[in-house]
RNA sequence: GGAGAGAUGGCUGAGUGGACGAAAGCGCCCGCCUCGAAAGCGGGUGUGCCCGCAAGGGCACCGGGGGUUCGAAUCCCUCUCUCUCCGCCA
């Protein structure tokens, strides 16, 4: 979210930038409502200043004696006019800050342009991808006659893509979300643990709030939602907080299940775990100064993919396009695993930097060392997704005997064996 | 769930209807002193919005919202949160 009198005097700029990312806005509503405001604002100001000087004219009337009850009818017919003036003011200022709620933040000038994924910039491509000398079954295939997965009986207990584990499946969901805590712990870290439930506020901190509504579990009784992602109780952590800048940046890492409507999502695409509407996430989030937001960016992706390394699984860093950027978001790299069941790229690693974006919604700011008080920004990355970490994990480490090759950093996690089988 | 107490600036904390954007202290910034620092001394120190080229001026903000009043940090209602006690409970 962008401060009005910004939104005013950069119009050009920002419209142009929203339709780079594919949002719409009423810019012609939001000139006219402005406008309209600072009429009204005038006004008001004007009124309530011959309010405070009769005010005072009663009162030094009191204080010598007198009644001051002279002042008193045109003071009741100034007040009954700023009331029908605030009135429309308050109207007029409510309309405009939802609609500058839904103004998209702005991309970095390294950010592509393009309207969609083949816009996107491939920056590289780590291990290479094996060809087996038989057919990879899908995930849920061998998950399922492996033992690890069962998705029928998860939709029977909740419904469609809510994926259940079971035996060593369910350990390795454990020992991965494990195995990325430690290494993430490892790398500074802080390790926090966060409701699943979070309110309005929070939602409308990082940006999920108003436009993705409809994508969210809400609890209609208690108006809670159930978190799509840890980055939104994590970042909220230090909401309307003031930060000394001795203490950034700020590293957490949080492990938090997920939950998406996802509606309408079913299909091809979409079978096994590739999209399921609960999940399990490990996920970054840094809080940094302004200066080193986009090094902290590079950082943060680098961190990601230690994780893919550790798990020897073949991968590329994605540059997402301005169409391809969510709303709050100013730039943002996707890791991209190779599946060989489903023959695709999966992303499992989203990384981005949101500036100054969320921190102005959700009030996150630092005092510099020469006391001055300003935004801070905002980073997450998923450290990573494991349903798709999973698919890779099923698929690129199957072997021809039906079983699965266990990478080196996993096998603590699961009895020290090598193959699941 | 019930009863009570509370929420004031970066922090602690005064203020119970009019000159209060808000005492005092701490912190922070600038200066003096010093070889340098500490201590001491002096000065300064919230944010947002509107008008203005600027200088400057105006308005708002004492947890959120609403009300009473010519006028609210102060009185009333309500919500949220914190604390204490009771109840319930994995």
């Amino acid at each position: 979210m962008f401060p009005i009198k910004f939104i005013r005097d950069n119009l050009a700029l920002l419209r142009q930038a929203s339709e780079l990312k594919n949002e719409k806005v009423d810019w012609e509503r939001f000139e006219q409502l402005d406008q309209q405001r600072r009429g009204y604002l005038k006004a008001v100001e004007e009124k309530r200043h011959v309010q405070k000087q009769l005010g005072e004219k009663v009162a030094a009337a009191r204080n010598s004696g007198q009644s001051g009850d002279s002042f008193l009818q045109e003071a009741r017919v100034l007040s009954a006019e700023i009331d029908s003036l605030e009135e429309k003011l308050a109207w007029l200022e409510a309309e405009l800050t939802s609609l500058a709620s839904r103004i998209p933040n702005l991309p970095h000038s390294s950010v592509p342009r393009g309207k969609d994924a083949s816009a996107n910039q491939v920056v590289r491509t780590w291990g290479e991808i094996k060809e087996k000398n038989f057919t990879v079954l899908p995930h849920w295939e061998i998950g399922e006659k492996l033992g690890l997965l069962d998705l029928t009986r998860g939709a029977k207990v909740a419904g469609s893509s809510f994926p259940c584990f079971l035996g060593q499946g369910a350990t390795l969901v454990r020992g991965l979300i494990n195995f990325m805590i430690e290494l993430h712990t490892n790398a500074g870290f802080k390790e926090v643990w966060v409701p699943a439930l979070v309110n309005r506020e929070s939602m409308f901190g990082t940006g999920q709030l108003p436009k993705l509504e409809e994508d969210m579990y809400r609890l209609k009784d208690d108006d809670l939602f159930l978190i799509p992602t840890a980055e939104v109780p994590v970042t909220n952590l230090h909401r309307e907080e003031v930060i000394p800048e001795e203490m950034l940046p700020l590293y957490y890492v949080a492990y938090t299940p997920c939950f998406r409507r996802e509606a309408g999502a079913y299909g091809k695409e979409t079978r096994g775990l590739v999209r399921v509407h609960q999940f399990d996430k490990v996920e970054m989030v840094k809080f940094v100064s302004p200066e080193s937001s986009y090094q902290e960016l590079e950082s943060l992706v680098a961190e990601a993919e230690k994780v893919l390394q550790a798990l020897e699984l073949p991968y590329r860093v994605v540059l997402l396009c301005t169409g391809e950027l969510s709303f709050a978001a100013s730039k943002c790299y996707d890791l991209e695993v190779w599946a060989p069941g489903l023959q695709r790229w999966l992303e499992v690693s989203s990384c981005s930097n949101f500036e100054a974006f969320q921190a102005r919604r959700a009030g996150l700011r630092y005092r510099s060392r020469k006391g001055k008080v300003d935004y801070l920004h905002t980073l997450n990355g998923s450290g990573i997704a494991l349903p798709r970490t999973l698919i890779a994990l099923l698929e690129y480490h199957q072997q021809a005997d039906g079983s699965i090759y266990l990478p080196r950093a996993l096998r603590p996690y699961l009895g020290g064996r090598e193959y699941l089988s």
